[in-house]
DNA sequence: TTGAAATACTTAGCTAGGCTAACTAACATG
DNA sequence: CATGTTAGTTAGCCTAGCTAAGTATTTCAA
């Protein structure tokens, strides 16, 4: 919302704090919607997020899973005891490295993925999809740049 | 993460699956990141947003913050009272109906609004500045189609 | 004109998902 | 081999979501 304009000293509109600002508010609001649907669907977006690190980037660390996703280990500790709870995720301990334990997926696990995160982002893709050709360009030139900026 | 492809069905490149699965991730991972500029400037993202539509949107019921923020009216009560507990806004009952409370920034809330967002956004904003042109308007560009996405 | 329904908000209590601090176990090394 | 380092876990706290239930006020219809 903070589109509106300040006294003070507002950004100029192409600045980039201009840009910030309003980045900044649209993904507050974004995630906000997707939460929603996360909702219905009973898998959050942290769940799904580690989840899809733990398919695609094959058995990894509690470290590096919490590197990837940007939270401390604690935090990841804990979602991994989550998702194993719910047969989603396996530990192994690491053979050559008795402190570190390797997370796979389970079968299930890759399961709820795949068909997951087609439920989960199925409204944002109908309402995408309803977009012109030019605006979804345009969207789609912007992802590179907001991955970037996220810091991946 | 979920940038990389999977089995089962990935989607095309440039579907709405494809920009919709995207966009959540960076989204979720801009956040992220931006909730640790928050941490130390000791304003969260929710808080600040609400400040600023009070800021901006001038004395404003509970009701319709919470409309505006898209979050349920419990949610912004509680958020408010933090507010108000920490003298950034006033509550002041509506003299026409007095089950409407109408919120006001405070002096103190003002400034932390204009002094805090350039904090809050700054190292973003820093990022953004060191794009080239043409991403830093491709960027802006899709600014308004995240808005619409949002669902504002 | 009064009592029932609707409205605006608060309170209580739950959950998930962040964090730090403090612990344990395993490894590495001087 | 004792000491320090590294990987994870546990405990405990906090914010910010939610629903359900309660209070106070207003609206309106009989």
């Amino acid at each position: 919302m903070p589109s509106r304009q300040a006294s003070g000293r507002p950004p100029r509109a192409g600045s980039a704090e201009f840009v910030a600002d309003r980045l900044h508010s649209a993904a507050i609001h974004l995630l906000r919607r997707l939460r929603r649907e996360d909702d219905a669907s009973g898998v959050s977006a942290p769940r799904l997020s580690a989840l899809s690190v733990v398919v695609f980037g094959g058995p990894v660390s509690i470290g590096a899973l919490a590197a990837a996703e940007q939270v401390r280990v604690p935090t990841m500790s804990r979602l991994v005891a989550t998702l194993e709870a719910d047969g989603f995720v396996r530990r192994v301990l690491d053979p050559a490295d008795k402190r570190v334990v390797r997370i796979e997926p389970t079968a299930a696990g890759r399961t709820l993925l795949h068909a997951g995160r087609r439920r989960r982002v199925a409204a944002l893709a109908a309402d995408i999809a309803r977009l012109t050709p030019g605006e979804r360009r345009a969207l789609l030139e912007s992802v590179p740049l907001l991955e970037r900026l996220a810091g991946r």
